[in-house]
DNA sequence: TTATATCGTACCATGATTATACTATATTGT
DNA sequence: ACAATATAGTATAATCATGGTACGATATAA
């Protein structure tokens, strides 16, 4: 499926609430708060923030009044980051642990497979996308940047994909 | 996760067998066939081109020395089409479901959320993207294009991302 | 008519995802 | 010191999607 795990989801939520709320000025915010403030179930909440922090984008402050801070401005944090965090490593195939042109070990069709070299690339496309879009970029919706430049490929302008945010 | 499904990964194998054996002019080739040449399981590869001719990106002729053939050729056919005739829409998030502005239905956070507007875009963008990219390009590993142009964002000519292809 | 091969559907097993619970530890405030 | 708060870590249960299989029906070619 190309699509975030739910948790991946709620990650996202829970850094822009980190965001939104004191970025390194104010408090702490607990995932109790985060969790109560978006009807989010509580314990999942804290299982993500931990991920959260082993992955070193949020600081955690423990006690009465703990909860957690940004580690970095929000513009500074990539979607791949968040995302490899919670689910781990973006892989659109098995045969894209294997970077580069080393034969695939993980399927069966071994070395005849006719997609893998193009699937491999398509990877670390994607990745590279997903790194490029940061938290600010997705609260503000302003992932016109990368957009046009993709959809300038072939000229086609017709796609508004910034359209209502400029 | 942001991964193809094993399916739609065979599905990918599958055309691009249908592309290299005989576009139109020869006979088709069986799903046992296609199996076979890439040890896959048979009755999986079954199913898998009978969601292709669902989606119509395949024809089938039954019968003995019946099998499927491609209805256009590999640079007319989009990813999106392969991986959606497979696993159904794309959507990066749950809330993807209702585009636009319209209220998220499906998850807990209601229109509080942070980041609804931002996954929704790029979930356009993404879905928009797939459908670029073409049997063809995948095959020859031909996704240079985008790249370039990704990569141009930001100066990052070191991603060399159209390496040993030019 | 017989062998081939798709069509359609139904089914089960596995594994990942989702969610919860519990214990331990650290910090704040009284 | 003590109680309240909140994270850290781990373990566990439930749910669901996926991966894979099987079978009867149908259509075609030889």
């Amino acid at each position: 499926m190309i699509s975030l795990t739910r948790k991946a989801d709620y990650a996202l939520v829970a850094l822009a609430a980190l965001a939104d709320t004191a970025n390194d000025a104010g408090r702490p915010v607990s995932a109790s708060t985060v969790a109560q403030t978006y009807t989010l179930p509580r314990a999942q909440m804290m299982n993500i923030f931990k991920d959260l922090q082993r992955a070193g984008l949020v600081r955690s402050s423990r006690g009465a009044q703990g909860g957690y801070r940004l580690t970095e401005s929000p513009d500074k944090i990539g979607l791949l980051r968040v995302i490899e965090a919670i689910e781990g490593p973006v892989r659109l195939a098995v045969c894209c642990e294997d970077e580069g042109d080393e034969p695939c070990t993980s399927c069966s069709v071994i070395d005849r497979c006719p997609v893998t070299a193009g699937t491999r690339r398509l990877n670390e496309l994607m990745n590279e996308f997903l790194s490029r879009i940061t938290l600010r970029d997705l609260m503000e919706s302003n992932i016109d940047v990368p957009l046009e430049t993709l959809g300038a490929v072939r000229g086609a302008d017709h796609l508004h994909l910034s359209k209502e945010r400029t």
